[in-house]
DNA sequence: TAAATTCCTATTAATTTTATAGGAATTATA
DNA sequence: TATAATTCCTATAAAATTAATAGGAATTTA
């Protein structure tokens, strides 16, 4: 299950690139309006920032905003970095491959490894190539557009 | 990402498996020979002994044994008995629902759900009316032979 | 009756997740 | 230039989940 964290990150981008082109957003506003912890924001916002997923702008009348248009934020990037990998094993990551703590196999040999392989190639399948805007679109119940 | 209770109810299961139809096999060996911390397993076993999963025989000579052929036990069932829900959300879950408890949307208008029911979809796709005995084939490298 | 096992409940330890605190730095504008 | 509104940053705490251990009762074989 995705962390509720992840969940905030997805939901206050949406704000942001429902809003893309705007003056930059107060966390206050985001906080309020979907109802999320402010100093948890802060702190996911914070990250996204140092990740150059999105830019800010400190003082009075400043906030955050995106950096990039919205059908160019790839949500597979956004998920990676906020909930870590997409795959169900370690072994089987492509971005955060490491050897699973608790296998009792060779790698080559676990059959296992061979399955997640499929489960994660199947995730990726719908998640790869779609974009903050794609998930933007989605809410209105629209027909699903493609950013590419 | 899948727990380690779930890789080792998996390898364990696995395990009996490929002894299908044998004599009842002690805790003690699984755990030695999967190399798995024999009270965890202990606890794990009897939690699936107590769904129905497994069979077991108190006493010596005793253990676990599976009451049904592997390709009759479907890793879907497995999968959700140990680690839960296989959706990312709660919100979109088959078997385990409930409203995402931070989702600042009503749920027919939320696009993380539209868009997570499209991730869940998928990875049922590959998961379900796949059994046990098609993830002991897959060990070996043979070409995947479906259970149904 | 002894040995080997499962059965069961409780507890602890470790890790991860979900926050919160507090103040420094920055910026707009009155 | 003072004030208010903001981000920036580090540290810490609280809560929840996961991983594991303890210990003894019950069962079964031989």
């Amino acid at each position: 299950m995705l962390s509720a964290k992840t969940q905030y990150a997805l939901h206050a981008l949406t704000y942001l690139g429902e809003r893309y082109g705007q003056d930059p957003i107060p966390i206050s506003r985001i906080a309020e309006e979907r109802k999320m912890p402010y100093k948890f924001l802060e702190a996911i916002l914070l990250e996204l920032r140092n990740n150059g997923i999105l830019g800010s702008k400190a003082g009075k009348s400043g906030g955050y905003y995106l950096l990039k248009k919205p059908a160019e934020i790839q949500l597979v990037d956004v998920i990676r970095f906020v909930d870590g990998p997409i795959a169900q094993l370690p072994c089987v990551s492509k971005k955060f491959y490491e050897p699973c703590r608790v296998c009792p196999y060779p790698e080559d040999k676990c059959h296992l490894r061979k399955f997640f392989i499929q489960v994660r190639d199947a995730t990726l399948n719908v998640i790869e190539g779609k974009s903050l805007q794609d998930l933007i679109n989605m809410e209105s119940g629209f027909p699903v557009e493609f950013s590419i």
